[in-house]
RNA sequence: GGCAGCGUAGCUCAGAGGUUAGAGCAACCGGCUCAUAAUCGGUAGGUCGUUGGUUCGAUUCCAACCGCUGCUACCA
């Protein structure tokens, strides 16, 4: 409806999961709700959005783990990227596609960019130096070493770094290496590997990310500090069984693509797996080859050096694809003051706490306390009384009491306004306003601000209604209260938008009880007039109120 | 060790070279009763991590230090 005439092009790159366990509250607040509260404002706004991700299915973790359960990396892929789907479905995570890096069009893909890459100079063969296990028979990654640290002393220290004193350390530095498989003492064997020539993108990179504008300050400077200090060749096969293939012969078999190699190629491969789907296979080029086409990629901050730095010089090396418009890096939650654990209290299994919570109350809880620009802390008490005090009493409550009185007095019709006062009016104006603020903050990817917005707007309107007091003017003047529940009507049409892309179940709901017909995500990013006399449908609370301890009384008997 | 971000009210967080530093919650006082004992108004609460420096003026800029977090190139 309001689709503009000429809609932007937004690609939202979401951060590709290893299917190696259960996410937690962390994973969610820092990428996958604040990437789906940017996709779902701008579809509402009229813009093309395709969201894509999947499951990354390669890369130690997953291996490491089969390993230890003695199950296949596959069998263990095929546990958790279900799990995935569920909490995207649950958590109203609206990508357009999910898909994992095991398909065969992502391997074909990862391979034409690989060759051009090759045929262009950009990828080399060299040899290395490693450890090798001679009774595992495969070649030990730098964390499969332990040995003793040179610096400290310290017995248990891996091969990439000394967990006692921090020193940053190379395997072959570690006083008698043993493999962390078997136990032995493994030895050096030369190995050949392709590496890409990251070292011929450094002033290129380095003029693009100090000509960006608008980005987190913590992602431009870290990544022009690492430019700035010279940027190495890296190795991006590794001697594995389990991985993308290598589309050339010459290394001789047991090595595979490196997984990070291969995982941000996802992004593109995505995007052409959807275009597939849509039966439109050349769609996908409208997000990546018009220059005109934005994309975001939302991740945490621990991914920040793959997607500002490594990624883009791919793309500089291979030619005619965007490179990032933005990368809203987040920090991290913790959770009393700790990084999130799965194993408990509130780092638990997303899983665990839809099965108690509401969704909106989920994405409220996480959304108010985004680590925008710092770590944030969480608990589950303070999430509970978010939703109490915040969701219930200010934005639920409204909702509650101006359906409740309009269905008392008006025979549940959208009322006739009489003359507007400066009050009203102020309202009114207010409506149009919050929308602006919220476009601007969210399209700023400052997305804690904007739900911020619209919360602040909702406490005007009831002390809007404070002051109009209806509910005794509508003993005295129903024309009077017809316009004070019509003023606040109008502000609720206008938040059920604005809170949408944070509050997408909710406004669905509220969409319903103010009487419109269809779905609220084709009436665009404005408020809609509501027409006097339109029937409001019967209105059920929007969110639960939770009482702590009950619930944990319950859980502790169950 | 190096680099980056952060350190602001009891709690969780905003903010900015300059009139009395903000919000929500918690506390206290008062109003209202339409609403999920929800709401509205008000009061109180901070030497803005420490120490120096630049400046007419810094909590905001700079330096050092302390603390937290991340990265430090084969974990991704």
């Amino acid at each position: 409806m309001t689709a503009s005439t000429n809609p932007r092009r937004i690609l939202v790159a979401v951060a590709w999961p290893y299917a190696n366990g259960s996410l937690h509250l962390g994973h969610m607040a820092g990428a996958y709700l604040p990437a789906d509260i940017f996709a779902r404002y701008h579809r509402l706004a009229g813009n093309d959005v395709l969201m894509v991700s999947g499951s990354d299915q390669h890369g130690t973790p997953v291996t490491v783990r089969a390993d230890n359960e003695g199950r296949t990396a596959q069998d263990v892929v095929d546990q958790f990227h279900p799990e995935f789907l569920r909490y995207w479905s649950e958590l109203g995570i609206s990508f357009d596609l999910f898909t994992t890096t095991g398909t065969k069009n992502h391997e074909a893909v990862v391979h034409e960019m690989f060759l051009a890459l090759l045929k262009k100079g950009y990828i080399y063969k060299g040899t290395t130096q490693q450890f090798f296990d001679t009774e595992a028979g495969r070649f030990l990654p730098d964390r499969y070493v332990e040995g003793t640290c040179p610096n400290c002393g310290y017995e248990k220290a891996r091969g990439d770094q000394c967990d006692n004193c921090g020193r940053t350390l190379d395997p072959e530095q570690l006083l008698n290496p043993k493999s962390k498989l078997t136990g032995a003492t493994p030895e050096m064997r030369d190995t050949e590997h392709f590496f890409f020539k990251l070292s011929a993108f450094g002033p290129q990179l380095l003029e693009w990310l100090k000509s960006r504008e608008g980005w987190r300050k913590h992602v431009q400077n870290y990544s022009i500090g690492w430019v700035e200090e010279g940027l190495h060749d890296r190795a991006i096969t590794r001697d594995l069984e389990w991985g993308i293939s290598i589309p050339v012969e010459d290394l001789g078999p047991g090595k595979r693509i490196y997984v990070w190699f291969e995982a941000f190629i996802g992004y593109l491969s995505a995007a052409k797996e959807w275009s597939e789907q849509q039966g439109d296979p050349e769609a996908w080029r409208k997000w990546w080859e018009d220059a005109a086409a934005e994309t975001y990629y939302f991740i945490g901050k621990d991914n920040i050096f793959f997607h500002t730095i490594f990624w883009p010089a791919v793309l500089m090396g291979y030619e005619g694809l965007n490179l990032p418009t933005n990368v809203p890096a987040n920090q991290y939650v913790t959770f009393k003051g700790e990084k999130a654990s799965k194993s408990e209290g509130i780092g638990d299994s997303v899983l665990s706490y839809l099965e108690r919570y509401q969704p909106d109350m989920i994405r409220y809880g996480l959304a108010a306390n985004l680590p925008e620009t710092s770590d944030t802390d969480m608990t589950e008490a303070e999430m509970v009384r978010r939703n109490n005090d915040e969701l219930v009493a200010t934005w639920g409550n409204l909702v509650n009491r101006v359906l409740a009185m309009t269905a008392k007095n008006f025979d549940g019709r959208v009322p006739t306004p009489g003359a507007l006062d400066d009050a009203d009016q102020r309202i009114i104006d207010g409506a149009t306003k919050v929308l602006a603020e919220v476009a601007a903050h969210i399209e700023s990817a400052h997305l804690k601000a904007g739900l911020a917005s619209a919360m602040s707007f909702a406490q005007e309107a009831n002390a809007y209604l404070s002051e109009k007091e209806p509910w005794k003017t509508a003993k005295t003047d129903l024309e009077r209260t017809g316009t004070t529940l019509f003023v606040a009507l109008t502000a609720i049409n206008a938040l059920k938008v604005a809170f949408y892309p944070y509050l997408p179940f909710a406004s669905a709901n509220i969409h319903t009880y103010l009487g419109a017909n269809g779905v609220l995500q084709d009436f665009g990013w404005d408020a809609t007039p509501l027409e006097p006399g339109t029937a409001l449908r019967e209105a059920a609370p929007l969110f639960r109120k939770i009482d702590l301890e009950a619930e944990g009384a319950a859980r502790a008997s169950a």
